[in-house]
DNA sequence: TTTGCTGCAAACCTTTTGCACCTAT
DNA sequence: ATAGGTGCAAAAGGTTTGCAGCAAA
């Protein structure tokens, strides 16, 4: 039986408090630093329960599993800022063809991954920030 | 300047002699099974090269990075076997949306993904054969 | 001869796991 | 009291790196 626990909680509401995809590690440094006593092995814990639950979108960007809360357990795609990790929901026009294509080639279709990499306004700014001197 | 050596060609030739994507590790095992001496950093090396100078595709499968020959230097789409890494090229009907979605959201687009994970013939038959009783 | 490339082993990093202890139920 | 969850530290697994030696140029 599943059992509820304070660290259960915190996990998700850290998550639900983040518009945008964050690391176990980072998530877990958020915790630590306001004060929180959780292990990292349990935020790796909650967060794959909530991913394979559905509860959590989660894409690998830099090395890193990132995961974002996602109630409404459906299937989306990202528009992510490759350096904040801000990110917006996007919707592709058509995924029909998908299938098509796969059953021409005879193949199955388990799943698929469509995820956008780029800047986000602010990043963009700081970027031109530092490249031009300071003032 | 760049040198030429026999490890270099050995890792391009194997490359070239797969159809699908491979993992590092898969190329090393089978060149040393061939007899070939050849080190897995070596490796490592020569593939990051390659994918770095466009000329192999890289995905991410089952925690690995899976590498391909490429040598049009061009950006592709796959359709990728989830247990033995067979891989057909696909083509999206059209990418443009792509970018008018991010500047929507004031996002510059520095690249995205697109992969669909199935089985291929293949496996869906070792499936089927394994699942029913041996006769 | 010069210096890039290789091989080995050690280092790295993220993620998972074993296990004793704690704590909801 | 029972057994699921937690924390810690160790392990795992893929990938990178430091460095001495090798070999293209």
């Amino acid at each position: 039986m599943v059992r509820h626990t304070k660290q259960k909680d915190t996990v998700l509401q850290a998550l639900r408090g983040c518009d945008d995809f964050v690391s176990a590690q980072e998530l877990h440094r958020r915790l630590t630093e306001q004060g929180e006593r959780i292990g990292l092995a349990t935020i790796y814990r909650q967060l794959n329960t909530l991913a394979t639950n559905g509860n959590a979108d989660t894409i690998r960007l830099n090395e890193q599993q990132m995961f974002r809360i996602c109630d409404d357990n459906g299937h989306h795609h990202h528009l992510v800022c490759e350096l904040c990790g801000k990110t917006v929901e996007i919707e592709p026009p058509d995924e029909l063809w998908l299938r098509s294509v796969a059953q021409e080639h005879g193949y199955t279709v388990s799943s698929h991954t469509l995820e956008v990499f780029g800047l986000c306004p602010d990043c963009q700014q700081n970027q031109r920030e530092s490249a031009s001197p300071a003032q």
